[in-house]
DNA sequence: TTTAGTTAACTAACCAGTTAGTTTAGTCAG
DNA sequence: CTGACTAAACTAACTGGTTAGTTAACTAAA
C-alpha cells in the first residue's frame, strides 16, 4: 500500500497558479513555487514531472472546470437568452474562485499555445465549443438572430476575461489619479455585457 | 557631430517586438533579440541601457501609436456611430501593421504593469481615454444610451484583440480538425463588432 | 583628438533538473 | 505481536548550462 502523501498536489497547483498568473510560463521559477506551496522543490518533479508538466495539470483543470461549467448551462433547458446571462455571470464567478484564471489564459492565447500538449489543447477547445453550441441552438430556435457562434463566444467572454485580468493595471492607474480609469463592481460590468449581448444577438433590430 | 547610427534602434525595437510577444517578459531572452537584430548584444544595452528599458520603450513607442490612432478619430466631425465602427476597425488596422500587439498588450495587463514605469504607464492610459471621451460624447450629443465609457472602450476593443492575439492557437486547433474553431476572416469579425456595438450603444432598444 | 558607435570576451548570478540518501507507513513471515 | 523488508514520500546539496549585464579595446567620422 502506497503511504499517504503529507503534501498535496493541489498545494503545489495553487502555489503554481499564482506564479504563473504572475510572471508567465518563461517568468515563472520553479524554486518560488516550492517555497510558496512549503514543498522541497524535487517533491514537485516527484509528482508533476517537470515545468512544463505541472503548468499542463494547471491548465487541464481549470479548463476542464471552466468547461464543465458552461456545458451544464448549455445543457440546461432555459430560453437561449438566459443561458447566455449565465455564461457571462458563470464566466464572472469562475473567476471569482480562482482569480488566476484571467491571466493564465491571456498569457496562453498570447503564446499560441506553445507549451501544450494535444490532452491539454483538447480540454481547452471545449470551453468555446460549449458556448458556441449553445449560441448554435438559440440561432436553430429562432431566438438569436444569424451569427457566427465563435465571434459570439468572443465577444461575449473576452471584455470579461479582460476586464478581471485588468485589476491589478486599474489599480495602478488609480495611483496615478487618473480619472474614468477607477475600479468599478464586478457586477456593473457582468449586467452590462448581458445587456450587450441581449442586444447584439436579438433577432429583432 | 555625432557619427550617424548605422545601426538604427529600430531594428532593434522589431526584434524585441517579435520575442517580448512570443514569449513575455520573463521568457525573452536578451541575447535572442540581438541575434534576430543582426547586433551585438552590447549595443542594445548601449541603445537602452537594460532589458527592461527596451521593453518600456517598445510598449511607449506602440501605444502612443494607437493612443494618436484613436484620438484623431475622436477629434473628426464624423457622427459617434461612426465614430465607433472606426475604432474597431482602426484597432484592426494597427494590430495588422504591429502584428506583436495583441499579444503584448495581453500580457501586459495579466502582468498588471508590473515592469511599466510611470511615463509608460500615462501612454497606455491615453488608450482608453480617448475611446471613453468619444464614447461619452456619443452619450452627452443623445447618440447613445447612458452606458460606462470605460465598459463600452472594453467591450468593444478586448474581443479584437483576443481574436487577433489568439490566430496561432486557433492554427494549433486547426492541426487537430476541430470543427467549428477554424480562423475566419478578420474583416467579418470586425463587422461583427461593429454591428454589435451599434446595437449595444443604440438610444432606442 | 574627441566622441559616438561597435565588438568579442567575460562574469557573477541564476535556474531547471538530478542525485544520492533518509524517513515513514504499510506488509507479512514467524 | 514483532522485527525485517519494501516502496513511496521526502530532502539537502549539487550540476551543467544559461542569462542579464559589463568591460576594455577598437573604428571611423568630424
Amino acid at each position: 500500500m502506497p503511504r499517504p502523501a503529507r503534501v498535496s498536489p493541489d498545494r503545489i497547483l495553487a502555489a503554481a497558479a499564482v506564479e504563473f498568473a504572475a510572471r508567465g510560463f518563461g517568468g515563472a521559477r520553479v524554486d518560488r513555487i516550492a517555497r510558496r506551496a512549503r514543498v522541497n522543490k524535487a517533491m514537485l518533479y516527484y509528482h508533476f514531472k517537470s515545468k512544463q508538466g505541472l503548468y499542463r495539470a494547471l491548465l487541464r483543470r481549470t479548463f476542464s472546470l471552466a468547461a464543465a461549467r458552461f456545458q451544464a448551462i448549455a445543457a440546461s433547458d432555459a430560453p437561449p437568452a438566459e443561458k447566455v446571462d449565465r455564461v457571462i455571470a458563470g464566466l464572472a464567478a469562475l473567476i471569482h474562485d480562482q482569480e488566476f484564471f484571467p491571466a493564465i489564459m491571456m498569457r496562453e492565447v498570447a503564446e499560441g499555445g506553445a507549451h501544450l500538449d494535444r490532452e491539454t489543447l483538447l480540454t481547452l477547445a471545449a470551453v468555446p465549443r460549449a458556448v458556441g453550441g449553445l449560441v448554435q441552438q438559440g440561432i436553430a430556435e429562432g431566438a438569436f438572430r444569424d451569427v457566427n457562434p465563435l465571434f459570439a463566444y468572443l465577444s461575449m467572454l473576452a471584455p470579461i476575461v479582460f476586464y478581471l485580468a485588468a485589476g491589478p493595471i486599474r489599480k495602478e492607474f488609480g495611483a496615478l489619479h487618473l480619472e474614468h480609469l477607477e475600479p468599478l463592481p464586478v457586477d456593473d460590468f457582468v449586467q452590462h455585457m448581458q445587456e450587450t449581448m441581449r442586444r447584439a444577438l436579438a433577432r429583432t433590430s
